[in-house]
RNA sequence: GGGCCGUUAGCUCAGCUGGUAGAGCACCGGACUUUUAAUCCGGGUGUCACAGGUUCGAAUCCUGUACGGCUCACCA
């Protein structure tokens, strides 16, 4: 879009302050600040002083001007740092006139280092009482408005440091994805993981059912993937005797877009030798819990106007019982026949060679998902859709493997790995056959993987969680692109900012 | 990719069945030494997303394009 002759004008008088600063030798780009105190900080300190009182205690703090409230010769202003915002109050005769000149040149938006006392108003406000300011940043464009913030979404996304500056929901959702992150990571140390980091660029891509990005390495004159999971790789370090593993990175996936899918995303994928996917299940819940309560988010979470209750423990039904309670359909008692009726009967789509564990993934999908709301384990998933999963001890069809369902969203998926070579080559080579059959997303044979398991992997449990969704759920955000500072969007229409540049 | 909806000032939004483009915030000038969406006086904002079409006349109606949102399909 063309630059309005508004936006050119501001920008214009704002580069003829910036060179008016500069010729009185007030140098709108500073170097450095010395702060003594994060905004909160002076909050907690000093709640509880008494109207009026004046605490004779330097302190500096930096930050943006968010509001100023100018009375002639006394001003009152807003400024905000990462911790907060706190109200300054300027007065000229205590700033002396020429920090006074510069603070009338200010606007919101410019970033400012103050020095002064502490004090509160009589509306019972904690303020700073200024004693000597710095201009630190110049701000050349408008900020947002202060009152309504910034609601376009594409501009919330294409501009993520506006939506960051004047939205503080926006800030809080990612405060608390990083200490959601930093969380898991403390309970899987303390729980002897060890963190890894596995190929993102990887020859052959494994791990899940997706459709890779395609890349070329030059020097070595190969086409490469971006990884859409990290399983493999993890699985091999399992082989070599690292025995509790995780790595949280993204994947990238090239398929649509939505309000839960995004091209690259974050999962943690861990692995632990000599466990199975029933002592997993029990890992994942209490991790979960503790992240949530160290988060302070408490058993209970509303999610777009549902209660959510993660007392422990989480509920656990297998993947036949969900489809016989939600679907109505007794499909433990129908023949392979009559479960492939349902097919046309209820206008499923089939993808590859229709089998009646196919059946059985559709009517799941189609009727169970999006009842599972409360957080809930699905165990023993088909053997078919299940190719690195062990098979159930007592039932070949199916495979030691679940998923965690929160909301109606898939946020973990785990099983008790499968580790017999011979079995893992066999379940390959039948991926094969689906994809010559028009399953692009099966798996690849990965040989160098075969042999790998070769030597020998230990007994292993591995699970895989959607951190995204996650933060979707703890932050009650109904998109992912809420979750992700910088979501995937089509590129913008290159905009003509050379005049610009020249003035 | 399909369907539905949207795009007006830097930001948030009005603009009715077609008749010369509006407000608030922000900005600039002035008054004001405890305000907090400060107040008061004055100032001017624009390729109405883009390109066509219909019309005496289009922000408004029609077509196409771009971008976005929701949704369906694919998937986590």
């Amino acid at each position: 879009m063309a630059q309005g002759e508004r936006e050119t004008e501001i920008l214009k008088a704002a580069r003829e302050e910036i060179k008016k600063l500069r010729e009185e030798g007030i140098e709108p780009y500073a170097y450095k600040y010395e702060r003594t105190h994060y905004i909160k900080d002076i909050h907690e300190k000093y709640k509880n002083i008494k109207i009026d009182e004046l605490i004779e205690e330097d302190v500096s703090i930096a930050g943006r001007l968010m509001s100023i409230r100018r009375h002639g010769k006394a001003s009152f202003a807003n400024i905000s740092d990462i911790s907060g915002t706190i109200q300054l109050y300027i007065k000229k005769n205590e700033v002396g006139d020429e920090a006074y000149a510069l603070f009338k040149r200010l606007n919101v938006g410019d970033i400012i280092g103050v020095r002064g006392y502490i004090f509160k108003t009589k509306t019972g406000e904690l303020t700073i009482f200024v004693k000597s300011l710095k201009l630190l940043s110049k701000a050349i464009r408008p900020l947002p408005e202060k009152w309504h913030g910034l609601r376009d979404v594409e501009t919330r996304y294409r501009k993520r440091y506006l939506d960051l500056i004047v939205n503080p929901r926006t800030k809080e959702i990612f405060i608390l994805r990083s200490k959601l992150i930093h969380y898991m990571r403390t309970y899987l140390n303390e729980n002897g993981f060890l963190e890894v980091e596995t190929p993102i660029l990887q020859p052959l891509y494994g791990g899940a059912m997706a459709k890779p990005f395609k890349t070329y390495h030059n020097a070595l004159d190969m086409e490469m993937y971006l990884r859409i999971a990290p399983e493999l790789y993890l699985k091999r370090l399992i082989v070599g005797g690292l025995e509790k593993v995780y790595e949280i990175n993204k994947n990238f996936r090239n398929e649509g877009i939505s309000i839960r899918h995004n091209p690259e995303f974050t999962m943690m994928e861990l692995y632990e030798a000599y466990n199975d996917y029933i002592g997993m299940m029990k890992f994942t819940e209490e991790m979960i819990f503790y992240i949530f309560d160290k988060l302070n988010l408490g058993p209970e979470i509303t999610y777009q106007g549902e209660k959510l209750d993660f007392s422990l423990p989480w509920k656990r039904m297998t993947f036949i019982e969900a489809i016989e309670e939600y679907s109505g359909y007794k499909v433990s008692k129908m023949s392979d026949k009559e479960l492939i009726s349902l097919v046309d009967k209820l206008g499923l789509e089939i993808v590859g060679e229709l089998t009646k564990f196919k059946v059985l993934k559709e009517l799941f999908e189609t009727y169970v998902e999006d009842n599972l709301i409360q957080p809930t384990f699905i165990m023993d998933y088909p053997t078919e859709i299940s190719p690195l999963a062990k098979k159930k001890r007592d039932n070949p069809d199916f495979t030691e493997r679940f998923e965690l369902f929160i909301a109606g969203q898939e946020v973990g998926n785990a099983y008790s790995e499968l580790n017999d070579p011979q079995d893992q080559l066999e379940r390959f080579i039948r991926q094969q056959e689906e994809k010559k059959k028009g399953d692009m997303e099966a798996h690849e044979i990965d040989y160098d993987y075969i042999e790998a398991l070769e030597y020998g992997m230990p007994p292993t449990a591995g699970l895989g969680i959607g951190i995204d969704r996650l933060v979707m759920i703890a932050t009650d955000s109904p998109s992912i692109r809420e979750v992700i500072l910088f979501p995937h969007l089509r590129r913008e229409k290159e905009k003509d900012i050379e005049d610009d540049i020249k003035e």
